[in-house]
DNA sequence: ATGAAAGCGCTAACAT
DNA sequence: ATGTTAGCGCTTTCAT
């Protein structure tokens, strides 16, 4: 029961814990006879090296960290998971070691970012759901621990940033629904901390100059990306402009609010009012009616994520490319055609 | 930027590095003074322990994985997340170390169970996703490593087991049906390899039993909890036996594979055909017709699971109860109207 | 090609 | 109440 170490293998193997370390670690010097020998007996006996141990004697030893920051999660937006699930297949086809973690904005409050990576020996780091007025956002600036931003960017050459292209994507959201005949099209935004939807403003505002339609920034709230908050918000939105003819949300969760708020004032979607979300979750394919939106590629984030940690690893100060979108697409269904 | 050490504080202190020990392990016999100058001076330099260290030298530093089998993470799915999540804040309202892995059974051949956690100093285990025919099944009935099985029972004092009471859950699914109506209900289930499938049909055969229906084995279908697979069977199953009015799945995917079959025979949900789900995913409320399903709370799964796990590591040996269910409910939908 | 030995950062006896 | 020291399991010089 007691765990098998590299001593018991070398003492199986009449040989010092020197080498089996060497063969272990794939170093050249060693007879091709021992190190068969050495990975037969290790096979025999079970053993594989403690983690802890190579990370700790050892500087090559790499890990990488997956962080959440304000995992709530709710089965309706997945993005999370398929990151998770992004960001763990490129560390497993790479042999890397791969943590998770989640943190709050109290817990950062609590420990600094270093300090966090430090304790953990974590290489590098891949960072999710992060706000600007968060403590680790500040500490991001001046850091020399690799790391990559989903969703947000700081200007560091230690820091990368993955993300769909929001500017374009939101222009061209926009953009298609003044293709189909919207004039005035509102923005349910989400929140000005979040970079996201500072970005996604910005396609908004690109789209309509394109089109030379006059801006109106009275034609945008504020809904925390919350369903609730976008359903009344629109509802009020609607009864005091009757000439809004679309709106664009920075979120499909957002959207399925702007849409019962719409119903609930008996307009006809699209025919009344246009609806174009912001994510391509699973339920906008179900609901009636089917929701426009802007698809991601979550799982594609986390990939990317992944291999961009590992260049700043591997070279740091190097002038990579720091910025990396991922492709998107928007969907025309049945809340804008 | 390198890391600053146990030594670094202690010669800022004055003191020896095992007096900065016992103040962070919280030994009583240091003086009230020194703690709190310790502590000050450890915020200041922005020192705390290094997990690997500690790991390695105690015997005490406690870490509990989560080990998910076949992560094969599609957004209709969401449990695997909410399980995760509710793990996950288990251990950080108890301080204990997290760490996330995910195996494939390919993987499982390669390294044994045993191996996998003594590699990683893991001392406790919470999986899921595991099937019988999975090498850690076999091995799981003689480890001595404190694991809790979700959705899987094995016989061994050191693992546990947390689930919805599937049988009861079945039961009363196909029961309620029954009590509406229904005399013919075929059962659309997952795998036989699939510990849940197993009791879900035994469920079903106990309420069958209880109405006094006969029971009658050519009303079971295997379709591995695929949608796709689903629709295909129940479209055989229906042109088969015109007689079936109702059919009780073991997932709500395949609940959703049978309904797309049952519309495209011209049958009428739920007035020719009534449809039950399992496991209560999001979507189920969006569709057309909505799904009547028993909802499973995964993240309660996932907090039992960490408290059970935490128990067999405490008190091992001790006579737990070692299979835990968490409330289910079976919710009436459109489909079963 | 291999052995010996010095750490990695920390905990836990054992001293005082 | 605090210092000293032997490991924990491993990697990595430095020898040979």
């Amino acid at each position: 029961m007691k765990a098998v170490t590299i001593k018991d293998v070398a003492k199986q193997a009449g040989v010092s814990i020197g080498t089996v370390s060497r063969v272990f670690n794939g170093y050249p010097d060693i007879s091709e006879s021992t190190r068969k020998r050495i990975f037969k007996i290790a096979k025999d006996v079970g053993y594989s090296p403690n983690l802890a141990a190579r990370t700790l004697s050892s500087k090559r030893q790499k890990t990488i960290a997956l962080i959440f920051n304000d995992l709530v999660y709710t089965p309706k937006t997945t993005m999370p998971m398929s990151i998770l699930n992004g960001v763990y297949d490129y560390t497993q086809s790479k042999g890397i070691e791969f943590a998770f973690y989640a943190v709050t904005t109290q817990k950062q409050k609590q420990k600094s970012f270093e300090q966090f990576c430090s304790e953990r020996n974590v290489s590098g780091v891949i960072l999710q759901g992060l706000h600007v007025t968060d403590p680790y956002y500040e500490q991001l600036k001046t850091t020399k621990i690799p790391t990559v931003l989903i969703d947000m960017y700081v200007d560091n050459p230690y820091v990368g940033s993955v993300s769909t292209d929001n500017v374009a994507a939101a222009k061209d959201a926009v953009s298609s629904l003044i293709k189909s005949g919207r004039k005035n099209i509102d923005m349910m935004n989400g929140s000005y901390n979040a970079t996201v939807s500072v970005w996604r403003e910005q396609g908004y505002h690109e789209a309509l100059e394109a089109a030379e339609l006059p801006p109106n920034s009275s034609l945008i709230q504020y809904a925390n990306y919350d369903e609730q908050i976008a359903r009344l918000m629109a509802k009020q939105v609607i009864e005091q402009d009757s000439t809004i003819d679309a709106f664009f949300c920075a979120s499909d969760l957002m959207a399925l609010g702007v849409i019962k708020a719409a119903q609930e004032l008996n307009k006809r979607i699209p025919e009344d009012i246009a609806v174009m979300g912001f994510d391509g979750i699973e339920l906008g394919e179900y609901v009636t009616p089917s929701l426009s939106t802007v698809s991601q590629q979550p799982y594609q984030f986390g990939q990317e994520a992944g291999k961009l940690v590992m260049e700043l690893i591997d070279k740091p100060t190097l002038d990579h490319v720091l910025i990396r979108h991922v492709p998107y697409k928007v969907i025309t269904r049945e809340s804008s055609d």
